[in-house]
DNA sequence: AGCTACATGTAACGAGTTACATGATTAT
DNA sequence: ATAATCATGTAACTCGTTACATGTAGCT
């Protein structure tokens, strides 16, 4: 249920369209909450036809016409009684690993070269990180309570990828051995 | 659809029951991919519809009877054909950083006390992990190549769990701070 | 008498993925 | 010309969760 959470929460900053929501989930939200925009489009339906959110049609010249999203008060209620309750962490579901544990069924080399590609795929990940860190973080400890917030995301983001380094890595080294 | 190359990869080794498989996914299994029993009940079904397991009927005096599938030649070139197949890191959906984003609704102690609950829980996983891998694994580098790729995954767990338990703190110290 | 383990399933629903469908504007 | 961006959706399908359904054996 947590979807339809995460488009609340956005939607306590300032309206979306459907269509930015989904630019913003592509970009920032996708750190903690990756979402399709076809997913995205099918929970504001839902939303809008329990009540906790509105729309409003803006007319717009040389572009469609779009549809901006607010929370309504019902809305935040929701979100307030969810955030209330315990959340206990995702369940694990890792298809590298599957390879890993199936790898003798193909050459050393094929499980080598994916844990490679994989480490590579996350280092690029990281390095976007830590560029968004320095520039929109550069001191921690002067952020505001909701800068803060956001700020840790973003760092859960850069160990979960640096964890994966040093996995692939580890990995690697483990089975190139003799 | 990695559930049923995770199955086709357990079933690899020697012959289970979908009871038998869902007691391996629940202790072991699910450091890397996480399923129910109603999950592998109904997978099990449609891999033998397709000819990649096939089954046998075990008559048990004071049990119940039991379903004991092997996996055919045809599943082992299906697992063979998806190792050959490129991984994507998997999707993040996690829920308590959604909650830390829409912290701001809610009293600070509601998140910072959940954030605590978190470290516990993965606190006590990173301890069940680690006891396995001193009785399991005491010497990595005299594993054989199928014992170093089963002892991968659980370090995976492990890094995944010590990697969360650092964030838990960083995030309770930064949210505490003035 | 009640709980746990053994053993297999069906049904309904919610969430996530993939494909299809439409159509205007702007940049190369 | 054609690709990308803006903008919103429907339909079909698979995967994941929750509830229901049934029945025996052994332990406390």
């Amino acid at each position: 249920m947590a979807l339809a959470h995460t488009i609340l929460a956005t939607l306590g900053d300032k309206s979306y369209s459907g269509y930015d929501l989904w630019k913003e989930f592509s970009q920032t939200t996708k750190y903690y909450w990756q979402a399709s925009q076809q997913q995205i489009y099918r929970e504001l339906g839902k939303l809008e036809k329990k009540g906790a959110i509105a729309s409003e049609i803006i007319h717009q010249e040389g572009r469609p016409d779009k549809k901006l999203y607010r929370i309504t008060e019902k809305g935040t209620e929701i979100l307030k009684t969810w955030l209330l309750e315990p959340a206990e962490p995702m369940a694990i579901r890792e298809e590298l690993l599957v390879k890993v544990i199936a790898a003798k069924l193909v050459p050393k080399s094929v499980i080598l070269q994916e844990i490679e590609r994989h480490r590579q795929i996350h280092t690029q990940q990281l390095s976007v990180y830590k560029e968004i860190e320095q520039e929109n973080f550069p001191d921690p400890t002067e952020l505001s309570f909701e800068e803060k917030c956001c700020y840790l995301t973003l760092r859960c983001g850069i160990r979960c990828e640096s964890s994966w380094i040093t996995w692939c890595n580890d990995a690697i080294a483990l089975l190139s051995e003799e």
